[in-house]
DNA sequence: TGTAAATTACGCACTTTTTTGTAACCCTGG
DNA sequence: CCAGGGTTACAAAAAAGTGCGTAATTTACA
């Protein structure tokens, strides 16, 4: 479902994972079904066309599920797949780690000061 | 430690994270201690440029740290961190979603074949 | 009644910005 | 002149933004 260049398991999950919107889209589809437009109000930053890009980019990597309702307008539904809902909780220890380390900075400046 | 324009801490983290070297670097320290000339050797298609900028990202967002040593010719080690020692299972973590799902797309491709 | 405009989720071509690579130079003692 | 661990300037490549076009139906309005 990509083309497995290197061996190394990080390695290919940092490449569908790098980058500033994968994580954010992730985050905002774990609130649930999500349309195209409703993707992009939750983040104004991202162009149309990133945003194209990278959920389809999720999509290939088993992440995400997109389903497209015939009609008009045209819908499109964007949802975590089981893979992706599994991913979360990971991402978010990311983000624990994070905030924890940036206090812990913050503590060591201190006492220096 | 770092200019934080955003609020979310996973955006931060992924700034730092992000790319193919920062996770591959940590995935090296993690063995100990080691010399910048090491860590080219370990990973030899990274450029000795981009070997350092990637030290230095890391080394400032706390998770390596860089000891010179005095003499000649110069000494240099890097290791991780306290946090960048906790960010190991994490990225690990990661590694492991990846094989997991992977081997589940595979069953589900042979189904349908 | 006719028609213009809006709607949704993009694709495509083009431009700008950012990231990465290449190569050359620095320092100092042996 | 080498080693080790860089830095800096310049070039190439990759990533991201901009804006137009498209589909078929509904609504807006003269």
């Amino acid at each position: 479902m990509k083309d497995l260049v290197s061996r190394c398991p990080i390695e290919e999950v940092m490449r569908v994972l790098s980058g500033r919107w994968p994580t954010l889209l992730i985050y905002y589809l774990k609130e649930g079904t999500k349309r195209f437009s409703e993707l992009q109000r939750d983040n104004p930053t991202v162009s149309h066309r990133m945003l194209s890009l990278e959920l389809r980019k999720l999509e290939q990597a088993g992440i995400v599920e997109r389903t497209v309702f015939d009609g008009y307008p045209l819908r499109v539904e964007y949802d975590l797949t089981r893979a992706g809902l599994d991913l979360v909780p990971l991402i978010d220890a990311l983000g624990d780690w994070w905030t924890e380390t940036d206090t812990a900075r913050v503590i060591v400046s201190n006492e220096k000061a």
